[in-house]
DNA sequence: AGTGTCAATTGACACGATGTAAAGCTTGCG
DNA sequence: CGCAAGCTTTACATCGTGTCAATTGACACT
């Protein structure tokens, strides 16, 4: 019993991701996302209470799909703390392509929902904990460049990685992943890095 | 005749830029609007076609108000590139906290209006602008970091100002204005901005 | 005074999206 | 047989935007 209930929630989460892949987040509606996942716009209601409810579970859902652990595994095995902040933003330049939409369809949500805005903080805090620490790996290897203080170099390196920048830079900009990658990497590394003069 | 019909327009886009200043852009309904301004709901509809248009309205309103050509003109009057760079930053630093209530509405607008879309990309592409002649200036004085082209750079410098990233640096992580010019104008500066070995 | 005009008010309504409620159908299983 | 779980169908409540039509009140022209 249990394995089909899976079966239908599985199929509408994976309708949630495609359809607002497809889309870019937006326009996407609760029967849109049934009548793509070949169901009932009630059967979502009865998996997911609501819109955000849904959202939100599709982010868990990509997390498990895109191996987020795995990737985050390989950035802190990284060497060097140059090794490990080069490392986190090429993670994250691969990692938000995959979840642009639903996270777009969640920003959005934002505004008029609290249980969304909470969601999505929530997230960011956690992006914002891998930016720290990459900064107090910095710190420790007396690599970060004196005028930042560990704080203030965090909330600088997270605000650059936001989604909207992403968003702006390719969809607007038209830059590709790999330029995206390099070109914040070496932002990040001029902002925040001392000259190794070798 | 049509002095009256200005004063309640004014009346009705004063509500709109109070409004959506004390909330930040959200949770601000038209009706909400025409009671803050004195009139009937019907009354701001006389004025401006649609939610979009006002927004629109009031943005052009706050320059005004705000006295942006001035602002502007300051800029461009500095002798240098690096200069003018910084007076770029500073200038918008100051100038967000009192556009950001109407930006805020209108970015949000934009996932469902795409009249909305089109007028805030407009402005966005008017701050791009700026940026562009500030990397242009750093161009001519050879004072471009070589790994950029212009057409990078400007892209680059014009992400981090965006909206988004002010927001977060300033309300989520409680940076002030000050705090948010000098440090982004430090990023900048690190990130394009050949070193002046004087 | 009489008439026309124009801004604004009032109240009703259409629409689109989310979310709720209730009754019925189908499949599997004791 | 009979019942229970999962899903469908249909109908409806709600909320905000935007539209419409009838009405009021002030001012101006002759």
């Amino acid at each position: 019993m249990s394995r089909e209930t899976n079966e239908t929630r599985k199929k509408i989460l994976q309708a949630t991701v495609d359809s607002l892949g497809k889309t870019g987040g937006e326009g996407v509606r609760m029967g849109d996302i049934a009548k793509t996942a070949g169901v009932s716009r009630q059967a979502v209601y009865l998996h997911f209470a609501s819109r955000t409810e849904l959202l939100v579970s599709a982010t868990r859902f990509l997390d498990e799909e895109l191996d987020l652990e795995e990737r985050l595994g390989f950035v802190r095995a990284a060497e060097s703390a140059r090794e490990r902040l080069i490392r986190y933003v090429h993670f994250w330049g691969d990692y938000i392509p995959g979840i642009y939409g639903v996270a777009k369809a969640l920003i959005i949500a934002q505004s008029s929902d609290e249980a969304a805005n909470v969601a999505w903080d929530d997230r960011m805090s956690a992006l914002k904990s891998g930016c720290e620490a990459v900064v107090k790996a910095l710190a420790a290897e007396q690599a970060l460049k004196p005028e930042w203080t560990k704080e203030s170099a965090t909330d600088a390196f997270w605000a650059m990685l936001l989604v909207p920048v992403w968003e702006n830079l390719t969809l607007k900009c038209g830059w590709t992943t790999e330029q995206y990658k390099d070109r914040v990497t070496l932002m990040v590394l001029n902002s925040f890095v001392k000259e190794t003069p070798p």
